[in-house]
DNA sequence: CGGAAACTTGAAACCTTTCAAGAGTCGTGG
DNA sequence: CCACGACTCTTGAAAGGTTTCAAGTTTCCG
């Protein structure tokens, strides 16, 4: 049974058109796979584009090991991209916020090498595989535009991975602002915002114990930078904030 | 004055053909972007790839800020890929060797986001950006075939990701292991190779102090697992090395 | 051969984790 | 509507891995 899902983030959130299965009337149109195309080549892909699923937290978008269905657009909601490695153990490569594309990971070898797991409800579109050597063909906008997504992802995973090498505290940091600088984006509040995350997958996430992230995130509202009332989270003073990033070492 | 590169890697170096810049030719076929495709695609994408360049060790290929030029190709010799942070460190994101792309971080915005810098005397070749709409639309075998790389990629930096939150003794085994068996790919010998970074690059690269690179090195000799003799790296018991990655935590 | 750069090695300092225990939160069922 | 249980989160103290600092040695190249 389908319901309307529940409002997940504080402030500002758009009105989606639940209805629609158009990208022509898609209110992410501007953040996600259109954002560059032309009103014409935006009515092509809606006619490929299927219609959106809805899940719960925990259900799977899709598993590793999966075959590539195609380039996924979040389109309510928010997702975790997370790989096992040889140990077993689970690692969060990445969160997926509404307008964010997700599926790259099944792009080289027609098997996803990762999981997607919806964090809380979330709805989803399918760009669907079979159809893109087609749209190759006629849409050059539309590979363009893949992949400057693809790069932008790929940029992503670079920051990460200078990320990693950087002190809890950073880590952090970094993780609180580019969520509020992403939601923002997507017309969502900045400042205000409820992680969907346990701080255990936080800490997962980052590469720390959750004792960590449980302990920095005292440090950084005793340090009047944030106020943290369960998962709800107010960052107070996002420029002091920003300014844990810049401090040379 | 372009000079016969010195050979790099101990064993197997492949012959190149030097005088001729044509994919056909290329001893590097099958493991660089012609790969998956038919003779006549080959044959197509020749035309538009220019010959290769020559640089010598600590020459850029290309400078973070650079316009994309397009998707480059080791054709000898070996690089890093090195971003800097806001702070203005220093962090090498990658190593490339032969038969292996480059130039993805130029992908989503026209301009490279990381610098790529030659390790050693180093040739490459060049599919240029502005020949890629045209093969988009006439060879869908490339634009999968590129698309299918890129996936690579990030499976790479996924895995990096997933090693920088491992300790130190596995994160410098993976990369050793990883090493030998890109060169065993390519045609060099798996067992025996030169590093062509420093400690301080390696360091860099695993996000460990030198010192911790130059121990653990020290370390995997006692163990009986490699023989190093400054740069160069024997690893005398892959299985052993390998065994170090799938140990329970 | 000489000097700069790269590398090794030891000891102390530091950041983060691990272990452990207790408190808070949430949903379900009585 | 409150109570219970499971899960999540907080907090302290000790342990551990890695870095930093500081010499000293080796290698490389002009």
């Amino acid at each position: 049974m389908l319901r309307h899902p529940a409002s997940l983030y504080l402030k500002n959130q758009p009105v989606s058109k639940y209805n629609q299965v158009s990208c022509a009337n898609c209110g992410l149109d501007n953040i996600c796979l259109p954002r560059g195309l032309s009103q014409a080549e935006i009515n092509d892909i809606s006619q490929v584009v299927k219609a959106k699923k809805t899940l719960q937290r925990g259900e799977f978008i899709y598993h590793e090991g999966d075959n590539f269905r195609g380039i996924l657009a979040i389109k309510s909601g928010s997702a975790k991209l997370v790989a096992s490695d040889q140990h077993g153990n689970e690692h969060i490569l990445n969160i997926l916020l509404p307008g964010e594309l997700l599926g790259f990971d099944g792009l080289s070898d027609e098997k996803h090498t990762c999981a997607a797991i919806a964090l809380e409800t979330t709805s989803f579109c399918v760009l669907p595989a079979d159809s893109m050597d087609e749209l190759f063909q006629n849409l050059p906008g539309l590979t363009r535009e893949l992949f400057r997504h693809t790069g932008e992802k790929m940029s992503e995973d670079k920051n990460q991975l200078i990320l990693s090498k950087r002190p809890a505290e950073e880590r952090l940091a970094y993780f609180l602002i580019s969520l509020s600088e992403r939601l923002k984006r997507r017309g969502f509040s900045s400042s205000e915002f409820k992680l969907s995350l346990t701080r255990q997958e936080i800490g997962n996430h980052l590469g720390l114990a959750l004792e960590t992230v449980s302990r920095l995130l005292k440090k950084f509202q005793d340090d009047n930078l944030i106020v943290v009332q369960n998962r709800f989270i107010t960052i107070t003073d996002q420029t002091a904030l920003k300014k844990l990033l810049q401090v040379t070492e």
